[in-house]
DNA sequence: CTTGACCCTGACGTACCGTCAGGGCCTAGA
DNA sequence: TCTAGGCCCTGACGGTACGTCAGGGTCAAG
């Protein structure tokens, strides 16, 4: 079975042009020709069509969806999970802006004047509306080898095993598996951690988006307490070989603080590769972040936080579960060390 | 207190560039300058930007929402209902296209392969998902003379009247008011009832849009009670002349059907508008559900449906009941004798 | 007085199509 | 068999809403 170009744009509602264009451009090339040339299209070019769609609500450009595509990049049910956890975007957003404008309403039916400020942030709701993630960042995310498939799954069956046979979360083998899932989470994201936690990869905790992780990967709730938990050891352990134990009795690390602090790293991980200088308005920004957040780790402190400071370091393991390395901690060092002297006037983009 | 554009670039999510396009055309001009020529955005345009960012929401172009803003039309309440209007269609949309793309994941991971329908409809559940109304349409609504405005308030505050004067529907008071209310919507949307319907203007039944119905324009849901009991009696009273007792028994017009009646009248016209042929199958289609609809009404007796025709056809208080008039009734008789002659192959945009 | 982040005004570029133009295909009805 | 009307083809130009330089002033801090 197959339609014309004319059939298949009325049953899409998209227009015959540009699913002329698709084909211009090689993005959709029907599948077949009738003998006197009509493009005829059939159930691949149709799944493809519902491809191209899906990604381009991700407002992907036909260039770079060409380029997923052509990488056999998204798998059909990720790709659809992705939709969904977009849609759930859209719609917490389209909850956020309806209860920031009826509020606009009330104030101005009730023959108020909202300030200033009320506008500014509805208009910022409505400009955010329809962003997701920028492109780059999701095209990273949607490419995804088969090789890369099988290590997940991999993973995944021995942390089934691990909870079936009942192995301690502080074994070796849990933190092997711990640390290689951290790994390969950081390769996934292109050790893009902020972009991770954008996409609530890590540490997540959002009830629904279980389901969906279960479906998709096969990581079923016990499995995931069991994997969180083990991080969680891991990350203590760490921790252990550099404070005694009354620090680490202070040593308070809520999963909500973690997940910051991942997102200052990696954002201080763009800063540096954007070549930010030390001293500018965004990297202080940051490094103030992430001063509060050891702050608030080590309990306010001093010594504590001076010597987690030191370990972040000095150790490869730390390192590597913060999605941290030696170039970026002098990073962070020189722009600690840059200290109050910056501008701090002009923001950034 | 003014903003540069960098500023307010920063605090609504725009770029300087989009704010330096709007001033280009007009469209956003800061209302003062700097000594040294920086352009500096006040409340005013904090405001006016607002306005401009949820036109654009609606898929107005700039030219548009230019032409809305010089007519100073939507006045601000009215512009907020609008969008809120459109989230909760948004988010219904979500909600379809949610519901499908989890159907079509449970069909995939269970190893089941969708067919081709499945996907056609998600693709078109995804190409229909940003659109709300053409942009012409909305033009039309959004601009709001003060003068129509008024007729408005006044019809509503004679209902009120009615109502607290318990002023019976079927007095030619409360007909009268039924009808210019009839008169003003129509012309509101000059004629095309069809959009009134899409606008859920007329007869709407949704119960979280009559909250707001009452804060925009002060119809609160007594009120609206009554003029819906006036608008039925009226109608039933206008059939009365045509048909006997028996016949007006077995009559059944339930809101939802009326509404379909009133969608396809609206349609009709359009079609005739468009110079459509009566043999297209566009209209072939639209005449088959009128008649479907007439069937219904008259529980299938065809001599009442017959005499419903007749009277639809001549008599001018259920013409303009039903948005319908002389030309349209003959455009929709000469259709209906065309009857089964129709091609019926091609489709029609 | 320099530096760096900001601002200005052009001016050209780009993505994703819309919209003809000029011409062939195809099927129903005369 | 012819023709009319709807569909299809391939260019090709146009249009919207900006992105992205280029070349050059402005402003506050050190």
């Amino acid at each position: 079975m197959s339609f014309t170009v004319g059939q298949l744009a009325r049953l899409t509602g998209l227009t015959v042009r540009a699913l002329h264009h698709y084909h211009a451009i090689g993005l959709l090339e029907p599948s077949q020709r009738s003998d006197s040339g009509y493009r005829l299209y059939t159930q691949v070019d149709i799944v493809r069509l519902f491809r191209i769609q899906a990604l381009q609500r991700l407002n992907l450009s036909l260039e770079e969806i060409a380029a997923v595509l052509a990488k056999n990049g998204a798998p059909l049910p990720e790709m659809i999970a992705q939709q969904l956890d977009e849609l759930d975007d859209r719609i917490e957003k389209a909850n956020a802006l309806r209860s920031r404008l009826s509020q606009l309403h009330e104030v101005l039916t009730r023959g108020g004047e909202p300030v200033a400020g009320d506008w500014l942030a509805a208009v910022e709701l409505i400009t955010q509306y329809d962003k997701y993630c920028s492109s780059d960042e999701l095209q990273r995310l949607l490419v995804y080898s088969n090789a890369e498939k099988d290590q997940w799954r991999a993973i995944i069956d021995e942390l089934r095993e691990a909870v079936r046979r009942d192995v301690p979360v502080q074994s070796e083998h849990a933190q092997t598996l711990a640390d290689r899932w951290m790994q390969l989470m950081l390769s996934r994201v292109g050790g893009d951690i902020a972009l991770a936690i954008k996409m609530k990869l890590a540490y997540q905790a959002q009830p629904d988006l279980q389901a969906r992780m279960q479906a998709q990967s096969g990581l079923d709730p016990a499995t995931l307490d069991y994997l969180t938990r083990a991080l969680r050891h891991g990350n203590l352990a760490a921790w252990a070989r550099h404070l005694d134990a009354p620090a680490l009795e202070r040593l308070s690390m809520p999963d909500d603080r973690m997940r910051e602090l991942l997102r200052v790293a990696g954002e201080l991980r763009s800063a540096m590769a954007a070549g930010e200088g030390v001293d500018g308005i965004g990297v202080q920004s940051l490094v103030a972040e992430w001063e509060a957040l050891l702050d608030e780790f080590s309990g306010g402190d001093a010594a504590i936080k001076d010597r987690m400071h030191q370990a972040l370091h000095a150790d490869a393991l730390l390192q590597r579960r913060w999605a941290l390395d030696a170039s970026l901690m002098e990073f962070v060092q020189r722009a600690r060390n840059v200290g109050r002297n910056g501008r701090g006037i002009h923001g950034r983009a």
